[in-house]
RNA sequence: GUCUCCUUCGUCUAGUGGUUAGGACACCGGGUUUUCAUCCCGGCAACGCGGGUUCGAUCCCCGCAGGAGAUGCCA
């Protein structure tokens, strides 16, 4: 078709440039692990290849979209900081960008279909019976393990609806039954394609669906229907989408044929799954991007962990910025096989994230959850972040997700009162020794004072040798005595923290229970 | 059931017709440390099975097994 391919040298341009892909998701809940990671597959490739990322909400199914999943899409972009270069809020010159506001254009062209005749209304079918699955997404619908096997034979169609009389169809149009359009599909012959990612996939024409919906009966698209129609419409060059399609993507391909339409390039992303190999889903956890971003994890870090999900860079590299994938990212790297998501891993990823982080921004992300303890003024102040900051030091390593800061720092916020003597007093030794130790502790402290921390240590140091026993007994006792905990961050720093008053406090608190103790030995 | 896809350490993965099959997380051990954490060092651990092709297969082909997905007027 074009002039100049004779020579077989103007190919090339076209594989790399002027790259057109989509994501688009249905609102119909918030937006999880796996779709971002298409997402982001989408969008990483766009850039690589200087094409267009087109975002296009696919709300074709009225009673299970809802207008918080549509914010929520937004409000994911927005906090991982990938922007579409076309959709329903920047607009451009293939919108609307959301499927409820073309439906005229899905009618339009499955007319143009039956016209071809390679659709037809069926007046034969009615609504499934099933209740609609209502408000929650499919990842919030406890799996029925037994349940499948019918469900593919009982209520199949069997093409009643393509022969039906005139008569026939008079008498159920008075009737009121209203008809769905369906794509006529040659039973025989075998539709197949080449993926990017999965090389040939063919499947016979018998084996799809018998002539699937296009049209429903309520004048909505199908997905089938209005995934082509856009597609094509919107110029799409490659569908980067989950695996779970691959078994539909005949489908797609006979509809493109139907309506005489060159398809795109098709590349199936492996899917994402749970610890126990099935598709990840809400009773493996935290599935969708909000949950992780109240639970503390940076959009760096998901960003970087969900995209090494079946795809890499080399054999060692695993630290990627945003940058970086918008240059590196590839679909020769795309993984085969499915992937299982690993929590532990994103923890760590996270970590790692969390100690990279300049000061003022670990600030800014920490004081929310700060706030919602009622630490800091409402809205929390210069001084608020000034104190926060000071406490940096103490607490970021050892935090995996922002949420982590609360309990850490909860001692310097809230009265200690209680002690556990268990606590307190150091294994294999009495009540009396803890006792004692605490009291020489405390001592040193009031001693040498704060302003010099080296020097409480080294002075704390020496004074457990004198006594011939370790620091560590010295320290669990004030440490339990100040923190009201075993497990703190580093003492001296806490105490300064504290202040000197309110620590000498803790120790007399902690004293007497020991005291206590001793007696009731 | 049928159809489609998949198969390297527990997990994410690199890899090649000849490698001690590499890295990371997790785990275990050791070190630093004041608890926890961080950090450092070390260790454990994989080519699903059976046939071919080949001088030689983890890699190529076939079969099997296992897993997943699809089988909706959901996407």
């Amino acid at each position: 078709m074009n002039p100049d391919d004779r020579d077989g040298y103007n190919r090339q341009p076209l594989m790399n440039n002027n790259a057109r892909v989509r994501y688009a998701p249905s609102p119909t809940g918030m937006q999880h692990i796996g779709g971002v990671r298409t997402a982001l597959f989408n969008y990483f490739f766009a850039r690589s290849r200087g094409g267009a990322f087109v975002l296009r909400v696919e709300d074709t199914d009225q009673s299970r979209s809802h207008p918080e999943a549509l914010q929520d899409i937004y409000d994911t972009f927005e906090w991982l900081g990938i922007a579409a270069d076309e959709s329903p809020r920047t607009g451009g010159p293939y919108g609307p960008y959301v499927q409820s506001e073309r439906i005229d254009l899905y009618r339009r062209y499955a007319e143009e279909l039956i016209a071809a005749g390679r659709a037809y209304y069926d007046y034969t079918s009615v609504p499934r019976d099933e209740a609609p699955r209502g408000a929650n997404s499919r990842d919030d619908v406890a799996e029925e393990p037994s349940e499948s096997n019918e469900k593919g034979t009982a209520g199949a169609y069997n093409f009643e609806g393509r022969h039906l009389s005139p008569e026939e169809i008079e008498k159920r149009k008075a009737a009121g039954v209203v008809p769905v359009v369906r794509l006529l599909i040659p039973q025989d012959g075998k539709t197949e394609f080449n993926d990017l990612v999965l090389g040939t996939i063919k499947r016979k024409n018998k084996d799809l669906p018998p002539d699937p919906i296009l049209l429903k009966s309520d004048g909505f698209p199908t997905y089938h229907l209005a995934n082509v129609v856009d597609d094509h419409l919107m110029e799409i060059t490659h569908v980067l989408r989950a695996q779970e399609w691959v078994p539909s993507t005949p489908l797609h391909l006979l509809i493109y044929e139907a309506f005489g339409w060159d398809p795109p390039e098709f590349a199936h992303l492996p899917m994402v799954m749970g610890k126990d190999g099935s598709k990840l889903s809400k009773r493996h956890g935290s599935t969708s991007v909000v949950e992780f971003r109240r639970q503390g994890y940076l959009p760096e870090a998901i960003m970087n962990y969900i995209t090494l999900l079946g795809w890499s860079y080399d054999d060692s590299r695993e630290f990627f910025t945003r940058e970086e994938l918008e240059e590196l990212f590839s679909l020769e790297k795309i993984n085969k096989a499915p992937a299982v998501f690993d929590y532990r891993k994103l923890d760590w990823f996270n970590g790692q994230y969390l100690r990279e982080l300049p000061e003022d921004r670990l600030v800014g992300e920490l004081m929310p959850y700060m706030e919602a303890e009622g630490w800091t003024s409402v809205p929390a102040e210069r001084a608020d972040r000034e104190r926060l900051r000071a406490l940096l030091p103490l607490i970021r390593e050892r935090l995996k997700v922002l949420g982590d800061v609360v309990p850490l720092v909860r001692f310097l916020f809230e009265d200690v009162t209680e002690w556990s003597a268990e606590e307190l007093i150091p294994k294999k030794a009495t009540a009396r020794d803890a006792g004692r130790w605490l009291e020489l502790a405390w001592a040193v402290v009031e001693k040498i004072g704060l302003e010099d921390q080296d020097a409480v240590d080294q002075a704390l140091r020496a004074a457990a040798e004198e006594i011939d026993t370790k620091v560590g007994n010295l320290l669990m006792p004030l440490r339990v005595a100040i923190t009201g905990s075993s497990v703190s961050p580093p003492l001296v720093g806490s105490i300064r923290e504290l202040g000197l008053e309110r620590a000498r406090k803790r120790v007399a608190g902690a004293q007497a229970v020991l005291e206590r103790a001793a007696t009731s030995d």
